[in-house]
DNA sequence: GTGATTAACTTGCAAAATGCAAGTTAATCA
DNA sequence: TGATTAACTTGCATTTTGCAAGTTAATCAC
């Protein structure tokens, strides 16, 4: 499992920008739960589970806690228990919607063909 | 290892354009590779691995591979032998670009203050 | 033309990340 | 106040990644 350093102090592969971001965001499931909260705007913890692909729950509390120490998302409640207590994207988490858009656009043009029930979601 | 099978047909995990374009580049080297050959426009496998980020050689041969197996990137002289042979973009490829711009637009304003030495390269 | 060099991989194994099933805890509901 | 359930945690098997070393074949020096 993550330790707490681990969480706030990633480590960075180089100085690159791009390098950089994907030290924090390239895997498969940190940018499916940003992409539910561009839908969705508030969800909870079995929201998430819910959703269509299949996250396991230790992989699900191990992204919220390093997104949330990387300020990407936040409680939207942040002193009420953690029963029901969705979660929101921050502004810096709103501020990677071109990504996921840039993404999505090129994943529908150039990807249907290899992925026959590919659909517009955003 | 990937088998020929696993790389010409991925797994999708739903219907999503944007999980599906993370089914497939989402981990932390395929945009690397994609990002040198932006920045570059031709590299042999050789210099992908001098990279700064040190991808080992057998996860670089596995993702050129699938790469290449979707038509995100090609070889210059197909039909010459490997040696000094270097991958290129395809159109599919260099369609990948607003995406890695504004990935990394998002970190170089949000990683700066948690990552000090990070620069702009694109 | 041949022996040395080296680019482009492959292989073997250890370490880390992921996935699955089950368990725990505490807030709330009847 | 006991049952329910949302939000996690734990244990272990499987898969992916990382590291070091090995292999192969094209080219270069002579």
């Amino acid at each position: 499992m993550n330790t707490d350093s681990e969480l706030l102090n990633p480590e960075w592969r180089s100085p690159c920008p791009i390098a950089s971001g994907l030290d924090i965001l390239g895997d498969k499931w940190s940018l499916i739960i940003v992409r539910d909260l561009i839908e969705h705007s508030s969800r909870t913890y079995s929201e998430f589970a819910s959703s269509p692909e299949g996250i396991s729950t230790n992989i699900l509390a191990s992204r919220l806690k390093q997104l949330e120490s990387l300020s990407i998302i936040e409680r939207v409640n942040p002193d009420k228990p953690s029963r029901n207590n969705a979660f929101q994207l921050t502004q810096r988490g709103k501020a990677l919607r071109p990504v996921l858009e840039e993404l999505g656009k090129w994943s529908q043009i150039h990807l249907k063909e290899i992925h026959p029930t590919i659909v517009t979601i955003i």
